[in-house]
DNA sequence: CAATTCTTGAA
DNA sequence: TCAAGAATT
């Protein structure tokens, strides 16, 4: 075979431009651009409809791209995408592979194997960073570790001796390896029921990285100027939109980033004040979106265990009802429900209101927060693992700074706040239409002839507040004294020496999944029925093909723990196994300045992949595993809350019991 | 003018 | 809750 032929491997980097897999590609010869759709690697992160619709789009448009510039985006169907690197490698003859980085922890282990298994087979790997300003292992303390609260976090980010790589311009031309010898696969992202309900969609956005750049253009140019004074306004066009984009790597973060700058350098020498604080408002959203990427790759179990250990004893109260209730838009209270019907409706919501639904979620109904974040998950049109995690445990209190453990917002006073005239409330829940202003965010109060005038029957038309904010106040006082109380007890269990660790809550019978997840609106909310469950949660599932996932598995009920654990949610190398591989020098490839991901140095990480010893043969043999084995096997032994703590220990100077308890 | 009360917003 | 800044006395 001729030597230069390369793969260039897609993934979350869906643009020509500047994206640094596709240029090295193209400057070593002929090109192959590969797109491989193996959801179901990802578990119980199965990407939920809308998000497959903007992905569909957004493939199209590449392929477009690539097209015009000489070649065709090769797409493969697979549920092992290594392999299908394999076979696209073995039926063209290419000899390297190029691709950019991805940071959630599903694709950290799946890359890392990715390079081993094609480094055995002789074919030349390199990856590149595509999707950030710095890589995780650049941002670190003056000690060499890494940050641990999202403010000297972007301080330093904002104060790196070099600059984030400026942004690259497309290729001019790509010279195509030879297509014929592989075909594609024709993707499918959408069900015939599922093709109605996104019709839709098209009328709002515009996915593809052309209109990921308009996007950008118009928001430098419009909404940038007032985004501080606006960031509190829940209805109006003043965000950037860009969060689908990025996520799907349609526009570079570098070039948001150096608009953004130069934007704020011009108003800076205008004396714009105003806007030169907006930028810096702008920029920390992008901050944000950077930190969530260097925690999941810093605490790889962040999607779906707090990072402070004494989450692990609050007791969840898991109740369908309830959660049925706040997806539904039917908690009675009027700007939480207000937003779940524009998240249903449109796969869409302001964070202020993501803020406002989800701390509604995890401080008054007190539902287990993963199950809101794999919601958020199935439905958002910008659904990203890493930025959820995030967002979900800073409101959960789980983060060394996040919002305090024993606060409640309350959503009539947010209500009044960020929709000061009602009209977002209007807007989304057309049977409060008619009440005046004075009651909108708390309809409850309003007088039995204003509810009349305004056609609206409370328990009837719309629901009475499901759980008061005084119930939940003090509902929330007992969880946390009862959270303390078990931290302690375990705290002493583990100074008395009787036990290893704290031990794990997956030991624990999990909490069921509720089975049904649809939306029915008529249904009648059920209350009054209140379970507290005292161990660790289980994400629900949602798309259907989940359900087929699961149904697949025959299980008894005591198996059900280690379903949670093998079939596909992921397990992934831990805190130790990570900060490892932070203490490896950065390596950087001879041809540039561009860095490669350290070298996952771990063994367990990789149990279950073909090559290694059948260590994983005591378990039940799960999907992953007959599947050729993607996603390592989870462990109490690579895995557990002694990690956690750990986590704590590590910064002495900080009281985090006093940060998160209450005063 | 400084002291003190009020308001706002928080990754 | 609490710190910072605005407003008030």
């Amino acid at each position: 075979m001729t030597s230069g032929c390369s793969i260039v491997w897609f993934r979350r980097d869906l643009r020509v431009e500047d994206n640094p897999a596709l240029a090295a590609g193209v400057r070593s010869g002929k090109v192959l651009a590969v797109f491989i759709w193996a959801p179901e690697e990802e578990g119980h992160y199965y990407p939920g409809r809308v998000s497959r619709w903007w992905l569909k789009q957004s493939l199209s448009l590449l392929n477009s791209s690539l097209q015009n510039l000489g070649t065709t985006l090769i797409t493969k169907r697979s549920t092992d995408s290594v392999s299908s690197l394999l076979d696209v490698i073995k039926s063209t003859g290419a000899t390297q592979l190029f691709f950019n980085h991805l940071y959630d922890p599903i694709s950290l282990v799946r890359d890392h194997r990715a390079k081993e298994v094609l480094t055995e087979n002789g074919i030349a790997v390199r990856s590149f960073n595509a999707d950030l300003l710095y890589e995780p292992w650049e941002v670190l303390d003056d000690e060499g570790r890494p940050f641990v609260t999202f403010s000297s976090f972007w301080d330093r980010c904002l104060k790196m001796p070099y600059d984030p790589q400026p942004p690259q311009l497309p290729p001019k031309r790509i010279i195509s390896g030879d297509l014929s010898r592989c075909p594609s696969d024709t993707l499918v992202f959408e069900n015939d029921s599922e093709r109605g309900s996104n019709a839709l969609l098209a009328r709002a956005w515009s996915p593809g990285w052309s209109n990921a750049n308009k996007a950008l253009t118009t928001f430098i140019n419009g909404p940038l100027l007032d985004y501080s004074p606006n960031r509190k306004k829940a209805d109006s066009a003043t965000t950037s939109f860009l969060s689908p984009h990025l996520h799907f790597g349609e526009v570079s973060v570098r070039k948001v980033f150096h608009q953004a700058r130069t934007k704020q350098i011009l108003w800076a020498n205008e004396g714009n004040k105003a806007g030169e604080e907006s930028v810096n408002l702008f920029l920390k959203s992008i901050g944000l979106r950077e930190y969530s990427r260097y925690m999941s790759f810093n605490h790889p179990y962040s999607h779906e265990r707090p990072l402070l250990g004494h989450l692990k004893f609050f007791p969840w109260v898991v109740d369908e009802n309830y959660f049925k209730a706040w997806r539904q838009g039917r908690t009675g209270y009027p700007l939480v429900d207000a937003g779940m019907r524009e998240l249903w409706a449109t796969g869409w919501l302001h964070d202020r209101i993501r803020v406002v639904v989800s701390s509604f979620f995890v401080k008054v109904l007190q539902l287990p927060w993963r199950w809101g974040m794999k919601y958020f998950w199935d439905t958002l049109l910008d659904a990203d693992l890493e930025s959820d995690a995030l967002g979900w445990q800073y409101i959960s209190g789980t983060l060394p700074d996040s919002r305090e453990l024993d606060r409640i917002d309350n959503p009539q006073i947010d209500g009044y706040s960020f929709d000061p005239n009602g009209e977002y409330v209007r807007r989304w829940l057309p049977e409060l239409a008619r009440l005046p202003t004075e009651w909108i965010h708390h309809p409850w109060n309003a007088p039995e002839y204003v509810l009349q005038a305004a056609g609206i029957e409370l328990g009837s038309n719309y629901p009475l507040p499901i759980v008061t904010i005084n119930a939940a106040k003090a509902r929330l006082q007992e969880a946390l004294t009862h959270m303390w109380q078990q931290e302690a007890n375990s705290r002493a269990i583990i100074e008395n020496g009787t036990e290893e660790g704290l031990g794990d809550s997956s030991e624990d019978p999990p909490i069921a999944f509720p089975q049904d997840m649809q939306m029915e609106l008529d249904q009648e909310i059920v209350r009054n029925r209140t379970i507290r469950h005292y161990e660790d949660q289980m994400v629900p599932s949602l798309t259907t093909s989940l359900f087929r996932v699961e149904e697949d598995e025959e299980e008894s009920s005591s198996d059900n723990r280690n379903l949670a654990h093998d079939n596909g949610r992921a397990e992934v190398p831990n805190d130790v196994l990570n900060r490892e591989l932070l203490r490896e020098p950065v390596r950087r490839e001879d041809f540039g300045a561009q860095s490669v991901l350290p070298q996952f140095n771990i063994q367990i990480a990789l149990r279950n992949s073909d090559d290694s010893p059948a260590e994983s043969s005591s378990g039940p043999t799960s999907r992953r595993e007959r599947d050729g084995g993607v996603v390592p096997v989870w462990s109490p032994a690579n895995s557990s809350y002694s990690e956690d703590n750990s986590y704590l220990q590590r910064y002495p100077q900080i009281n985090w019991r006093q940060l998160s308890q209450t005063g």
